[in-house]
DNA sequence: ATGAAAGCGCTAACAC
DNA sequence: GTGTTAGCGCTTTCAT
């Protein structure tokens, strides 16, 4: 592939020019520049982006951290995040670290290194200190989780305020004996969620039962299966059950249909985060929903806007109760 | 952040032994490396990619080109891509053209600047001429759909038989009225379906009814609501529905419930993919499971070995049919 | 074993 | 309006 130096010769020109014209940075004539893109056309050339980038000190790459592409609810985050990057003429890199510690590292490393410019981390499993003292040089951004008092912006919905909503709800439609599908309470979100699960009973003086309350080690559907199994076992069930993840509440529904067990008659099934399945489940899923599209649309602003030396805040989003028939009776 | 001559000053060397340490790439003595490594430490010093990759013009990224991150049928085959390019030492940029040309035309360009070394694409929709003139200078391997005599290495199964044996099996299950609801028929696998489907009616002297033939525009799962709700026009119904993706079959499922039609009873339902979301439905979908996971990691190296120079050559992978509750009586 | 220097492809400051 | 040139951060050849 021809470099500059050749359109210049072909053209019969300096490299100068030609990055001008290239980058339509200062006046070239007409004349000139019909050579010049006559010679870029015959040459079929496009400017190396590592020349650019490295002579710029900028790679116009925004790197998205998540835990796993399997996990239905980056989606539309993703895309709002591409949205921003692409107006903005930056692209993103997707990053999947699947809990391994390595390939964080690399993937840290990557904005150190200059081969990206920014991170947007939904994943709460990396490595925080890291992620720390990364945030203090370059431009990092939390999307829909984060860390408390660690000082690095995020963008996230009140997620204990939600979920003291979510299950309000359910008691207000009559429930009593309420459970909770939770994961790994290391989360924030996971642990914020619980808050709110327990303030909601706790304001209704209902009790907070521990046979009602069972983690899984996972998001799948598989993961909610097995968590429903478990509470399935015990003779004393809720009436109604709070799953943190859509990914639970679906499995947890597979489970209750297995077993013969009505929802929402004899159970209730609340999600959380409003993902396509939800609306095709039978029955379809009550939830919890994010504005996800808008959480990613401007957590990529942020991130740009503090490449580009501005001060940026962190921005609480609104959430929605999405009512649909796994809680209706 | 430091770059190599400042760890050389701080080191009392040479920048080309700072490399050497670096890399690892010829004899340096214990005293020299140790005192490299100590200023490395002290400046906390990661190398720029951008300038390494210029000098030995490679990027190490590998482009994945698809069409949608909302379409669930990826995910499994991106882990397989990213599983061999990270053991490999490559990183992916996941890319969504979004039907978009100019989208398109950035990543396409990515390659021939540079800035990424190959291209696996996902994306049938991609302007086909354009990446044909690429692959001859470049490494692109196509991945589950492809173009006939575009001479683009490829990795796909046959779809065409596949489609055969998902409605050869409904057949065998007593149905003989059976419809389709295909997607865009320039793309390769949906034609090849399509004619799989009418090779197997042919066989078995079944009628092939225009009223049981619906195309979708897209293939979300609203787009398999209304197919479904298209085809429920017509007094004349199917007892069984082939569809071409599982997201398809999983809004006419939920279109037939909608309408209180009965499956499999009433009418038998077979997808196309086995996406993770396809034994959560009620029914569970029967469907044609592709060996995603392998695709990707097999294309992945395709890809790789092109780079490196090496031939390489079409691979056609083996399906398997997933019988589940939505066709068994 | 180590250093000096060229050069990867590009942009921008400076000179004309 | 156009050309010359320095330099972005790195690797590698050639000396020593």
């Amino acid at each position: 592939m021809a470099n500059i130096q050749e359109v210049a010769k072909q053209a019969g020109v300096s490299i100068a020019t030609v990055s001008r014209v290239l980058n339509n940075t200062s006046k070239v004539s007409e004349k000139t520049r019909f050579k010049v893109e006559k010679a870029i056309q015959e040459l079929n050339y496009a400017p190396s982006m590592l020349g650019r980038n490295l002579r710029n000190s900028e790679s116009r790459l925004l790197l998205v951290l998540i835990h796993t592409f399997s996990n239905p609810y980056y989606t539309e985050i993703i895309t709002g995040i591409e949205d921003y990057a692409i107006e903005n003429n930056y692209n993103i890199l997707l990053c999947e670290t699947d809990d391994n510690l390595q390939r964080e590292d690399i993937f840290l490393n990557m904005v150190r290194n200059k081969l990206a410019d920014g991170i947007i981390s939904m994943n709460p499993t990396v490595h925080v200190d890291k992620l720390k003292e990364l945030a203090n040089s370059h431009s990092i951004v939390l999307c829909s989780d984060y860390y408390e008092d660690a000082d690095i912006p995020y963008i996230a919905i009140d997620n204990t305020i939600a979920a003291y909503r979510a299950v309000k709800y359910l008691i207000t439609m009559g429930n009593n004996k309420i459970g909770l599908i939770n994961f790994n309470e290391n989360l924030l979100y996971a642990k914020q969620r619980r808050i709110g699960f327990e303030n909601a009973l706790n304001e209704f003086q209902l009790p907070i039962c521990d046979e009602w309350i069972h983690h899984s080690d996972g998001l799948t559907f598989q993961d909610g299966v097995e968590a429903m199994r478990r509470m399935l076992r015990s003779k004393n069930r809720p009436t109604a059950v709070f799953a943190i993840s859509d990914t639970l509440a679906i499995g947890a529904l597979k489970e209750l249909h297995a077993q013969g067990i009505k929802v929402p008659q004899e159970m209730a099934i609340i999600g959380f985060d409003n993902i396509a399945f939800s609306s095709m489940t039978t029955p379809t899923l009550t939830t919890v929903s994010q504005p996800k599209y808008q959480m990613g649309y401007r957590s990529a602003k942020m991130v740009i806007d503090h490449i580009q030396g501005l001060t940026i805040e962190n921005v609480i989003m609104d959430y929605e109760l999405i009512i649909r028939e796994s809680t209706l009776e």
